[in-house]
RNA sequence: UGUCCCGUAGUGUAACUGGCAACACGUCUGAUUUUGAUUCAGAAGAGUCCAGGUUCGAGCCCUGGCGGGACAACCA
């Protein structure tokens, strides 16, 4: 299955050069994040992309740390990027971070004042914002930008001596204050923080910015062929005119669409904004679009990837509907998830003909579309069970499969049984249905004959335990949540997290450990998540199973 | 009144150097089913933003519109 991935225009490119001899046959890619926050699922498709790209032309990926902004970096987030790419199965060939190259940047920088290139401005940044003019008008020159080649040498050399304040002086590129393109109108290439850098401590002073750093950084390591995302597009002139001045590994930037998903947010200052204003539970909360909340949801890494497969690489903006994520984890856990039965909303089922205090074992699929069916496991049948309160109609609609009085159904993997009474409580709730079983009707040899028209799920009064439950539904109630709100929180879905405290389940259940994947049946898939403890399992909820009944209930 | 990018079924992505638009998700039927799941079979749904042009022939090439997006952080 998806065998062939579809093409697109990036391997297109890198076939042509494979062919034209461009790179001498190589490909060597790079993964960039800033350690600034948790990876996203739409990191996933940059990480597929250049990672996958790369191992189907036999290239290898460096990781580069792109750490050149220390007041927003820190080594937590280092650690947890390390860590997903390397869940999602991923291995890089270098890791390298643009700090270790600071001081070949500062030599660059050096060269370029040497070739006339690159010039001290102490103008304020009110006062550089300005002179830079708008997309339609020009620019005007800085009254710094003529300086001589040595009078900015001993400038730059003082401003990492740490001879000025933050924001006194700035190293600019002198290229064309008249340029349409608004990134070539002389761009800050250094800038003065007196901060603690998270790798450089207070080596440095001065560090470079984006343009004069990510470029260079894919030349020093060689790179082929570097994949970013649209917004890079702009920028990929003073990419290159920065290459091409210094004379140095002229590597090649190429720009993809960003993945966008609807029902979420996905920009890396929108998630630090839910973290931090305690809107979810943290970077890892199951809601989040986050890579380490999508594993805490239940969410494999084939299935991450499959989805990146699936949704392509092109260079038109999209929105991808969040079913089609969803269609990617049910395909991979359906044929890899243990089965078990998890009652959520209990009513008491008590078999009239069935001897009391007596059980039976019977035998179940543990995964009836997997090899073998998984192997099977034990249930315990007795006279008194938890089903579900949805399983119970008083009085059914005619479509109505399940429980109702005089109504059949079968008790997945045991006995067909057949609704005699029921009882209400005070509050005017089910509280107890009353059947009878046929002792013939046995799941796997049945000689009844009796056809049941539905099949529910049960667990045994006596054996059951009761488990926590967390069932996830999207974030934000709004398709787009950024459009039409002033503040995109107000968009958020207040039942995005729903908990059952005590749901009863299969007594199995009590040995699972935090990542296991589960489909409870006819509910969905569950993973067990790290907040279990001993004797009170907790499980977030997936996905639920595609249900053509609810689909037509709401109709 | 600037520059650049983009425009193919509801969504997303294809269509080798032009040869009567394909795949996935979704939707809808039907079959199977001890999960109203899965699986299987089938259907509907775009004539490729619009208008011209080149060509025997254009989603692919050209021109002009229209529409969407990006660009003025000492962020990346």
């Amino acid at each position: 299955m998806g065998k062939d991935k579809p093409s697109n225009f990036l391997f297109d490119i890198i076939s042509s050069d494979l062919k034209s001899g461009k790179h001498a046959g190589r490909v060597l890619t790079r993964f960039p994040p800033e350690p600034n926050g948790y990876l996203h699922i739409g990191h996933a498709k940059a990480i597929c992309l250049n990672f996958g790209l790369a191992e189907s032309f036999g290239g290898k990926t460096n990781l580069r740390f792109d750490d050149t902004n220390p007041v927003t970096e820190k080594t937590e987030y280092v650690e947890s990027i390390r860590n997903d790419i390397s869940w999602l199965g991923f291995g890089w060939a270098g890791e390298y971070y643009t700090s270790d190259y600071f001081e070949t940047l500062f030599s660059y920088a050096i060269q370029l004042i040497e070739k006339g290139l690159a010039y001290v401005d102490d103008s304020t940044p009110e006062e550089i914002a300005s002179g830079k003019g708008t997309p339609t008008e020009a620019g005007l020159p800085s009254p710094y930008r003529n300086r001589g080649i040595a009078e900015n040498l001993d400038l730059l050399q003082r401003m990492r001596k740490g001879e000025y304040k933050d924001g006194e002086k700035v190293l600019r590129a002198k290229i064309d204050m008249a340029s349409p393109n608004m990134h070539l109108r002389d761009p800050i290439v250094y800038r003065i923080k007196h901060a603690s850098h998270h790798r450089t401590g207070d080596e440095w002073c001065i560090y470079p910015m984006y343009d004069f750093a990510h470029g260079q950084s894919d030349s020093i390591e060689h790179i082929t062929h570097s994949i970013c995302t649209l917004e890079f597009e702009i920028h990929r002139p003073l990419y290159d005119w920065f290459i091409e001045s210094l004379e140095i590994y002229p590597s090649q930037q190429y720009e993809f669409a960003r993945l966008n998903l609807n029902y979420t947010v996905m920009s890396k200052r929108k998630l630090l904004e839910l973290v931090e204003g305690n809107h979810v539970s943290g970077w890892d909360d199951p809601r989040m679009p986050t890579i380490s909340g999508l594993r805490r949801r239940g969410y494999t890494p084939e299935s991450i990837r499959h989805f990146c497969d699936m949704v392509g690489v092109a260079r038109r903006e999209h929105v991808i509907d969040i079913g089609q994520l969803e269609f990617a984890i049910r395909e991979d856990l359906n044929i890899k998830a243990q089965r078990a039965m998890v009652v959520m909303d209990p009513i008491k089922l008590v078999i009239q003909n069935y001897p009391d205090g007596e059980t039976e074992s019977l035998q179940s699929e543990n995964n009836p579309n997997a090899e073998n069916k998984g192997g099977f496991r034990d249930l315990t049948f007795s006279k008194e069970l938890w089903i579900e309160r949805a399983d119970f109609m008083e009085t059914p609609s005619r479509k109505f499969h399940r429980l109702a009085p005089g109504q059949h159904v079968r008790l997945k993997s045991a006995f067909i049984v057949r609704c005699e009474s029921f009882s209400k409580n005070e509050k005017g709730e089910i509280s107890e249905v009353v059947c009878t079983y046929f002792p013939e009707s046995k799941s796997g040899s049945d000689t009844s004959g009796i056809k049941a028209k539905g099949v529910i799920h049960w667990v045994s009064t006596m054996q059951a335990i009761p488990v926590e439950i967390r069932l996830y539904d999207r974030l934000f109630r709004e398709e787009f949540p950024l459009k039409g709100t002033a503040d995109f929180k107000e968009s958020l879905n207040p039942d995005s997290l729903r908990i059952i405290e005590r749901a009863l389940a299969e007594p199995f259940l009590s040995q699972t450990r935090p990542g296991d994947h589960f489909q409870f049946l006819r509910t969905g898939y569950f993973c067990t998540d790290p907040d279990s403890v001993d004797g009170k399992p907790v499980f977030n909820r997936t996905v639920g199973l595609r249900d053509a009944w609810s689909r037509q209930q709401k109709q």
